[in-house]
RNA sequence: GUGGAUAUAGCUCAGCUGGUUAGAGCGCCAGAUUGUGGCUCUGGAGGCCGUGAGUUCGAAUCUCAUUAUCCACCCCA
């Protein structure tokens, strides 16, 4: 297919009859971050390519070789976001928010890209919702941000996703941790592959994250960074865990749980399904206790997690959960004749800033191809607009589930009210399936 | 970046070991007595067989390259 239809290697379209299922899973996400006093932040498509060098960390794979990276026109190295965490700090530390009421609580639903070889659940444009809490120390913070990842998943219906959490530490006791993870491993460096080996001198804690046999095999006797942790560390472990019980959060909690951005420390948790693919992470987070004064903002705890929409979208459909699709329309206006047609386009209008969904024909077509249409549309009611109808201002209003038809005056009033009454009724039965007991 | 599979109509796919004008189902459009959808029937539109080379009298079919898609590694959401 010709480049210019083409959309470009791992991006996405989502199609007029799809965008529902996003809507109503942002719906459900953006009230369920209102409820737990998140709003919404917007920040930049691209920053400096600075920003996410010093946060995300230069050693990293989505800095290395990941990131959309270019020079703009004034010479300036800019870099389309590969994750929102660094572009909210930024805007925090910039607008001066950590001075004033803490916590500060934001969200935000937006695109981010990596380049990266697509697979499943892996795109290069693809889409999080994500939520950071600056300012709280406590293990509550951490506590909450899981309970509103779980919450969120629990609201769609989501089922089967193990939470695994973990301790990375604070700086003080992941430099003993790091200090016996390299005298471990460098007592069988030869037996590491070549990348690990590397990894040896420069990050030895992704050396656990290896999947060849012969690495994991090692790294499944290495020194656990859990029983390194500092009091204060531990403590706040602890906390957490205490409270994720309180919250009746099930988890279990998981060594291997390293995360790759390098802002984490203390907390990291992930949620993980076993329904989509290898890409099974689906929610992924911890807490970034250093990063806002890395960035140059006073020192300030904070926390974060993402969320893969593609991925969360790919669980509701491999789970097979309906979402609510939207109201169809709710008159199909046929119409025969310029004058009718006319006349269907005047009442069309009226009706629509009643705030009814109706349509009309713009096609010219039969009056068979017209009903058809409306079929399609699954159009609750039609209404047969001809020379006849004009004159005597009588029409047979047609109920498409039953077929059945009865005769309305040939107006936009009484039409309205006939409108009215079906919408509420429907509502009715709606709110009947929803308390069945009532 | 590495590996495996695949590439034929809008969608899902046939097309046997190379042989004339490339097929089905679904979808789309139009008809089946004058102005009424769903079911059925009939007809129609729509494909440079991913792209470029090569082998051959002849290629959707065989070979090579290239690109893309899907899946896995890696990494992450």
């Amino acid at each position: 297919m010709a480049i210019l239809t083409k959309a470009p290697r791992g991006t996405q379209d989502v199609l007029p009859a799809d965008s529902y299922r996003w809507q109503v899973v942002e719906d459900i996400i953006r009230e369920t971050a209102r409820l737990y006093g998140f709003k919404e932040i917007r920040f930049p498509t691209f920053e400096h390519t600075e920003l996410y060098q010093r946060s995300v960390g230069d050693t990293t794979d989505v800095v290395q070789k990941e990131m959309y990276t270019f020079l703009d026109k004034g010479d300036r190295s800019i870099t389309l976001r590969p994750e929102g965490t660094a572009g909210t700090v930024r805007a925090m530390i910039e607008h001066g928010l950590l001075g004033g009421v803490l916590p500060v609580k934001a969200y935000y639903l937006t695109s981010c890209f990596r380049y990266e070889k697509p697979q499943a659940g892996r795109l290069r444009e693809f889409h999080q919702f994500g939520a950071e809490l600056f300012g709280a120390a406590s293990p509550t913070a951490d506590a909450e941000m899981i309970a509103l990842a779980s919450e969120i998943f629990k609201m769609l219906g989501v089922t089967g996703l193990r939470l695994a959490i973990n301790s990375i530490g604070c700086p003080t006791c992941r430099a003993s941790y790091h200090q016996a993870l390299t005298e471990y491993f460098s007592a069988r460096k030869e037996e590491l592959c070549a990348t690990c080996r590397e990894r040896l001198a420069t990050n030895p804690m992704r050396i656990l994250d290896c999947k060849s046999p012969v690495c994991s095999g090692i790294a499944a006797g290495a020194p656990v960074i859990l029983d390194f942790l500092c009091d204060e560390c531990k403590e706040h472990f602890e906390g957490v865990k205490a409270r994720l019980s309180d919250l009746e959060i099930p988890y279990t909690v998981d060594p291997g749980i390293v995360r790759g951005l390098d802002y984490y420390t203390k907390t990291v948790f992930e949620f993980i399904s076993d329904d989509i693919g290898a890409q099974g992470t689906v929610c992924g987070g911890g807490r970034y206790d250093g990063l806002v004064a890395e960035l140059g903002g006073a020192p300030t705890p904070a926390l974060g997690f993402g969320m893969g929409l593609e991925r969360l979208l790919l669980l509701l459909q491999a789970q097979g959960i309906e979402l609510p699709e939207p109201r169809p329309c709710e008159l199909y206006l046929v119409s025969i004749g310029e004058a009718a047609n006319r006349r269907a386009l005047a009442l069309t209008n009226a009706l629509r800033k009643e705030g009814f969904y109706v349509d009309c024909d713009q096609m010219g077509r039969s009056v068979k191809a017209q009903m058809k249409y409306a079929d399609k549309l699954g159009s609750v009611y039609t209404l047969v607009l001809g020379e006849d109808e004009l004159q005597s201002g009588k029409a047979q209003l047609k109920q498409m589930d039953t077929g059945e038809t009865r005769q309305v005056e040939l107006s936009a009033a009484a039409l309205s009210e006939v409108l009215y009454q079906a919408g509420t009724d429907r509502l009715n039965d709606a709110l009947a399936d929803w308390f069945p007991q009532e």
